[in-house]
DNA sequence: GACTCACAAGTTATGTTATAACATAGTGTC
DNA sequence: GACACTATGTTATAACATAACTTGTGAGTC
């Protein structure tokens, strides 16, 4: 349950640059989407996203969603620490809520333990519809 | 290794054999390990065996697993039913442990709603190492 | 039997996601 | 300069998934 974030280093060029597309989208993208984008400013080829993002999850300042095969730029303050997160996807427009729910972790631990399991990870990611489009 | 389930139709023979060869692995499949092991039994492509999942998986009878984009024999009964699993997969063995947890359902849908978010479904796999890993 | 409707199964090709493996270039230290 | 170290670039391929079309098959009808 332990996630070390470790920002003391400077993010290099490629690191930057795939942050910066995230920043920018307004929802998750895949690694394929990002490097389509960046292609005009010097990325090539899959790896080079690949090992941007590696580092940027290692960070805590990007997410990776399991599900959908994609990437969303970290919403919530502190979120390098310990937490587990939950994240809200949206079936219809693919939008991500970040939602903080302390405890959750225990819990899973908790319940994990009766079948002897040491919990280090936890993903936890929700489909259903968001605000905006159950409202349309 | 036959496994009784909760079904409203006969399952075809491809549904059969995919749902034959999860059952007798130790631990989760991925698509194309099925159709490796079912080759010489007259599967010979992708879809074949994408096709059989999708029933298995609709019918509650088999599940995916998003993080290691591996399928698994359902462990609990009435699993069919709506709850929310919670998947135990190890990070050294990869073996699978389905855990129930009534209620974290409603927890989910409790954050969630603060969110406006209505959820349809819940994904939740732990990672870490289970009890035999942690012993040897 | 012949027809046809529906659906499962088979097949080919391709799309999408991710990584292995190796080559190159910059940077700091001695 | 020689060296280690790290980031980057590049090619190729592995691994996962589906689109689109064809063929087979069994049930119901005439």
């Amino acid at each position: 349950m332990i996630v070390s974030a470790q920002r003391d280093t400077a993010l290099t060029r490629n690191q930057s640059l795939v942050l910066e597309a995230l920043a920018d989208a307004k929802g998750p993208l895949t690694a394929y989407a990002i490097l389509d984008q960046l292609r005009d400013r010097g990325m090539r080829a899959p790896p080079q996203v690949y090992r941007a993002l590696d580092k940027l999850v290692a960070d805590g300042m990007v997410h990776r969603l399991e599900s959908i095969n994609a990437f969303v730029v970290c919403q919530l303050p502190d979120c390098g620490s310990r937490e587990t997160m939950i994240f809200a996807i949206c079936s219809d427009c693919s939008q991500v809520t970040e939602i903080r729910d302390d405890g959750i972790g225990d819990r899973f631990q908790a319940v994990a333990e009766q079948a002897a399991f040491s919990v280090h990870k936890s993903i936890v990611e929700l489909r259903g519809r968001c605000a905006h489009c159950r409202a349309s």
